[in-house]
DNA sequence: GCGGAAGCGTACGTTTACAG
DNA sequence: CTGTAAACGTACGCTTCCGC
């Protein structure tokens, strides 16, 4: 959900409050809110908590977890409420959100450790070995002049929507009938993916090599986990919320419903069960010596289990080109 | 046990909004 | 305008399944 949307999720969230309590609806929230996806969810939660008191609101405040608290006789549940447009819970990051949280000591930031072993100018060097770009792409001094000229060896190989561009860059070295200006372009891509890839594993060894703070790993797990998934979130609970966070966990008072945008179908989580049997001990970041995505274990020796993937990931163009990215996945089992 | 279909997790692309 | 975060879409490719 874009940070743009924070407004009508707000107004749907205490629309949802409303109903559930059985309240008038406030029209200016459902001018502002979806009241069709807040019945829902209320209709939903009034389904789980027959017995509620009262539910509330909990908002952005940064000392509460959850948007909604539902109360059942004095014992609370917090909710966390997703609104999303089609299935799956996995969360994209800034790129340097492992450091930036601390996970790791004195590790050095994947941009600015980009930045420090030169690999801009090594990929500038391999973009300019190709000399028939259009005459509009954009001077150096622009970001964007790598962006331009990736774009370009991209048409030059006829990447087709939603193909991978090094299997297509293979395809075109293994064409006969491939032009000269196909073959170079190719060329040129297949190096650049390949000089990402080292760029990752040089990176991955430096994680490896670095301290972790393990309590830094768990708080962002947990956070993950109980759907806290945006750069805002995660800095909101960071530093405090872990210790709450298990608490309620433990007494199972801890929910996540996802409504789906389209069919306000309401499905929920619960992270307790997600985790269940995780003995968080020994909790860190594994980097492996030839992939380019982490994962988070915890456990003793004989009970180690895989609490998160975290892939390293270019978005746009092709592998080393425009936006990294951290994608965060929950293994399935 | 073999080849293809189906299932599924992930890799990585596009789109959109917004900050500066 | 440029740069970037985040949501979302989609298909690759690794299993697993299944008919033979």
């Amino acid at each position: 959900m874009g940070k743009h949307e924070r407004g009508w999720v707000e107004a749907t969230e205490k629309l949802t409050a409303q109903l559930a309590n059985g309240a008038e609806p406030d029209p200016d929230l459902e001018e502002q809110g979806r009241p069709d996806l807040a019945a829902a969810l209320a209709e939903r939660i009034a389904a789980d908590f027959p017995e509620r008191t009262e539910v509330c609101h909990a908002g952005n405040s940064y000392d509460s977890l959850g948007d909604l608290v539902v109360d059942v006789d004095g014992a609370e549940t917090f909710l966390e409420a997703k609104f999303v447009a089609s299935g799956g819970t996995r969360a994209n990051l800034g790129q340097d959100t492992l450091t930036q949280f601390g996970l790791f000591e004195d590790a050095t930031a994947w941009s600015e450790f980009r930045e420090e072993i030169g690999f801009p100018e090594d990929r500038e060097a391999l973009l300019r070995q190709f000399d028939d770009y259009p005459d509009d792409v954009r001077d150096w001094s622009y970001k964007s002049a790598v962006y331009d000229r990736a774009k370009h060896l991209k048409n030059v190989v006829d990447v087709s929507r939603g193909q991978n561009t090094g299997s297509r860059a293979d395809e075109v070295l293994a064409d006969p009938d491939a032009t000269e200006t196909q073959r170079e372009a190719a060329r040129i891509i297949n190096e650049i993916l390949e000089l990402d890839r080292e760029e990752k594993l040089a990176y991955f060894d430096h994680l490896r090599a670095a301290e972790q703070n393990p309590r830094n790993v768990e708080t962002f797990a947990h956070l993950i986990v109980c759907g806290y998934h945006t750069a805002d979130a995660l800095r909101e609970h960071f530093d405090e919320d872990l210790d709450e966070i298990k608490r309620l966990l433990a007494a199972d008072a801890y929910r996540l419903y996802e409504v789906n945008r389209n069919s306000a179908t309401v499905t929920d989580e619960n992270p307790a069960e997600l985790l269940a049997g995780f003995e968080w001990e020994d909790t860190r970041v594994e980097v492996p010596e030839d992939g380019t995505s982490v994962s988070v274990v915890t456990g003793p020796p004989g009970n180690r289990r895989r609490v998160l993937n975290i892939a390293y990931n270019w978005k746009n163009k092709f592998q080393g080109i425009q936006t990294p990215s951290m994608n965060v996945f929950v293994p399935e089992a």
